[in-house]
Parts: structure tokens; C-alpha cells; sequence
DNA sequence: CGCGCTGTTGAAACTTGTCAAAGTTTGTGG
DNA sequence: CCACAAACTTTGACAAGTTTCAACAGCGCG
């Protein structure tokens, strides 16, 4: 049996830097521009940054310099109580824009650290800000980033204020489902790139919670599960355990 | 002894409909602007409307046209499971900026109703955009607004995610008093525009939690309750028992 | 090869939810 | 302005769900 999920369908050491080659454009933050306009995209942000996994992007408290794009990898940001624990606000996939909490103080909030090996596109904010005043397509564009994450938010906001564990479980095993199958990967197989302890944090419970829940999923056959590895056997199953209730990680 | 809080320091009836002279506009969207730019910004967005308690501003599914800022009044957005159970977003009040989750999609994701008669200006979305890629001031001032949703966001998942229901309950009474207070009124007497339920909704718990900590509350001597009258006596323990982990309601 | 981090599982304790009943306030229509 | 109905709130007893504590197993890194 085959435990890995299939091998990323991107390449990132043969990549370009820039955005109108960068296999992304559709997810990211050019998306909808015109070549023109992606070519002054282009000359403005062709910043490329490799992560390790352990390194931070950014910790709350810092300035705001840049925004990042991930364009390959996976990312955790949290916030942290003051007594120490830490509240995992989400997870992040190539594509996704990263920093928006810091543009309200010029500050960081959140802590947002890679989980594995990623790449970034840096975009120093004062530039995107100035380019969005020339491309009307762009500053639609970064609204809509913006205003998705207030309605994921919202999101995991219904799931931690009404759902009950299974539900909650069952919804985040789906968001990572559609999530990886936007990106090109399967939807039925993945590698979780947290552990139990960062899951229960997302989805406020712990991890024993989510090792018991998950348990029982693969005991009711909805799933199989070895340590990381995940694969989902009955989606609609699941779909209706969670109730529809979206939740977009 | 005296069970209603001061009376409103705005008198709405008085007031010119334009921004200029709005004693909000601290608070609201011009914020940070010049004279000019001000007056430019008010030649655009003139409207005004009043909306009467139990008014939607907009349904989850509704096209987006354009934001809210709330001039006067006591506002909640909710979202709906599809099982018709909700989730309360959101409280808002004078100065808060509203549609924001439309901006996504152009169409909205959740219900906004008015709890009290209130006031809001329209902004159509398009002008906006249009006007703040000709002022820079209001361009970030807009992005630092739909940033501070976000990280209000994270506030409500930290507390939902990972507080016990005093802790939910007495950082929701805080976060009431502080916003009261930066708007004139008093931080330590206020009434309540939510039903428990709504409440319980917001803090992810039921309305019989909601009534049996604020009873305890009460009987610790932190607060005095009369239905929704609030008072608060003991700021101090009460901050200590949300352990300050900010939540801004 | 072993130590530490991560994950699993069980039993007991605790928090919150559920159900039910009664009291209170608010709003409406006469 | 009163009366009644509807909506909201409080409180108790009990049930359910989740956490806590503890012990142990497995994997992975050095």
C-alpha cells in the first residue's frame, strides 16, 4: 500500500522567481492581473525566501515589513496566551497570504512558524499598498485575501463555538481534504503536518481528544489512520458528520 | 440608585449627515484624513440611514454593495449553520465598520441586524475602493481596519478555543466596558443590547450558563446584575480571571 | 540503540449541556 | 393604561461530553 500522497506536482527548485511563471498565479495574490500588469508585479516583488521547518516568519510584537505568500511549504501561526499556552489560529498552504494581522498596528499578533521545509514570496506591505493604488485589479484582489480570511475566521469561529469534537474533527479533515485538492494533491490521502497537540489547539480540544476521536473514526471505518498519514474512505460519511457546517481551516 | 448608564453623548437628531463633523470620525473610516481629504471623502459618501431595531443591513447571500459604518446604535452579525442554528459573529457598535466578509465573494456570509434603533452610513464598496486609490491615508486606514477584524477574530477563537466559561464571560464584560468607555460612556455601567442567548451564542455557550455565571458573579460581589443592566464592581478581579487574554468582542 | 517526543488508551473528575418548571419583563392590543 | 401573551431569565437536578491524570507504546533523530 502506498502511504505517501503523491509527489508535489510542483518542482520548486527548477522554478522561477516571479510571479507570471510561478504556478500559483491563480491562487495568489496577482491573480487576475492582466501579463502587464503581472510584469509590474513582477519588478516590484521578486523577493524569494526559503524557510526551514522551525523557522519563524514573523512573532507577534514585531513590526510589519512584509507580507508572504507561501509558495510552496506549510505554515502554523498562533497566539499566545500570557500564561503560555498558545492557541493555534490556523494553517496555511501555498497560495495563502500571510501577515494581515500585523497591517491593523503596523504589529504582529500571531506567531507564524513553518511546519516544514516552505518558500515564501516576501511583499514588503508599503509597495503592495503603492502598486494597489495603480492596479485597481490588484487592490480588488488583495481585498478579497483580506475579507476571505475574516470569513474563515468566521468560520472556525461556528465550529469552536457549536460543534461538538466528531464535528469538528470531521470538518477540519475536510478543509484539509478541499484544501489539498485545489493544490493538486489527492483528497483521499495526505501527511498532517501537525501534530495531535496543534490540531486539538486549532480546534479547541485536546489532544487526547483528537487521538480519541480519530480512533473512533478509523474504528467506524470513515478513515484510516497511521500516525500522520490520513486517508479519508467514506468523504460523504464524513461530510454529513460535519453537517455541511463549512469550516476552511 | 441610578440603573441607566449616562446618557448618549451624541445626539443624533442634531447631527449633519457628513463626516466631517461626525464627532466619530476618530473612530470610523476617515480617520487619519486631512481637511481636503475630508471634504472629498464626504462629497463621495453622504448617505446616511437609520435602520430600526430588528432591520437587517444585509443577509448571508445578499450581493454586496456597500459597507456600514455604524454612526449610532448596537448592531450583531450572525452566521448560520445550515441545521438553522447561529453563531453570533459579532457585536458592533458607534464607529465599526460592517461587510467587510462580503468583500470575498461580493456577496455576504452572514446576517447583520440591528439590536436598538441605530444609525449607520452607507459606503458603496466601488467608491471606496475608487476614493482610496487617489487618498493613500484612507487606503491604509481601510486596511488597518479590515486587519483589526482579523485580529479581533483571533481574539474571539483564543477565547472560544481555550478559556473555561468564567474566563469567556468576564473577558466579554471587559471587552464591553473598554469599547463603552472609548466611546464615552462609562466603563462600569451599561446594559446589555443582547439577549443571554446571544450572548451564549457569541462565548460558544448556552443561555443557562450564561445566567448561572453571571448569578455567580454577581454573588462573588465582581458585578451586579439587573437583567441587562450591568454594573461592574470589581474590574480588577474580573481582569484577573480573564487572565487579560484580550478578546475584543 | 536508546532517549525523547508523539501518540494511544483507560478510568475518574469536572465542566457544561439538557430538560423542566417557575418567575420576570416586555410588547401589544383592547 | 391595563391585561395578556410572548419572550426572556433564573434555578435545580441530572446527563453527556471533554479533560485530566496516568501508564505505556511507537517512531525518529542523533
Amino acid at each position: 500500500m502506498k502511504l505517501q500522497p503523491k509527489s508535489m506536482p510542483i518542482d520548486v527548485s527548477n522554478l522561477k522567481t516571479i510571479c507570471s511563471t510561478c504556478s500559483l498565479h491563480e491562487l495568489c495574490l496577482p491573480a487576475e492581473l492582466s501579463q502587464s500588469e503581472l510584469d509590474l508585479f513582477d519588478r516590484v516583488f521578486d523577493r524569494r525566501r526559503p524557510v526551514k521547518r522551525g523557522d519563524y516568519l514573523y512573532r507577534a510584537g514585531s513590526a510589519l515589513h512584509s507580507l508572504f505568500a507561501i509558495r510552496a511549504g506549510f505554515v502554523k501561526s498562533s497566539v499566545m496566551h500570557e500564561d503560555g499556552r498558545e492557541q493555534v489560529a490556523g494553517f496555511h498552504m501555498a497560495g495563502d497570504l500571510l501577515g494581515l494581522d500585523g497591517i491593523s498596528t503596523s504589529q504582529h499578533t500571531c506567531d507564524t512558524v513553518a511546519l516544514e521545509d516552505s518558500e515564501m514570496c516576501e511583499i514588503p506591505f508599503m509597495s503592495l499598498e503603492k502598486l494597489s493604488r495603480e492596479i485597481p485589479s490588484l487592490q480588488h484582489h488583495f481585498h478579497r485575501m483580506m475579507s476571505r480570511e475574516i470569513v474563515r475566521d468566521h468560520g472556525v469561529m461556528l465550529l469552536l463555538g457549536s460543534m461538538r469534537a466528531e464535528e469538528r474533527l470531521a470538518a477540519f479533515l475536510l478543509s484539509l481534504s478541499q484544501r489539498f485538492a485545489a493544490r493538486g494533491y489527492s483528497p483521499t490521502e495526505f501527511h498532517l503536518r501537525m501534530t495531535r497537540e496543534e490540531v486539538g489547539s486549532y480546534l479547541g480540544l485536546k489532544l487526547e481528544t483528537i487521538s480519541r476521536v480519530l480512533s473512533r473514526f478509523q474504528e467506524e471505518g470513515l478513515i484510516e489512520v497511521r500516525n500522520k498519514y490520513i486517508k479519508i474512505i467514506k468523504l460523504e460519511d464524513l461530510r454529513e458528520l460535519a453537517s455541511q457546517r463549512g469550516c476552511s481551516t
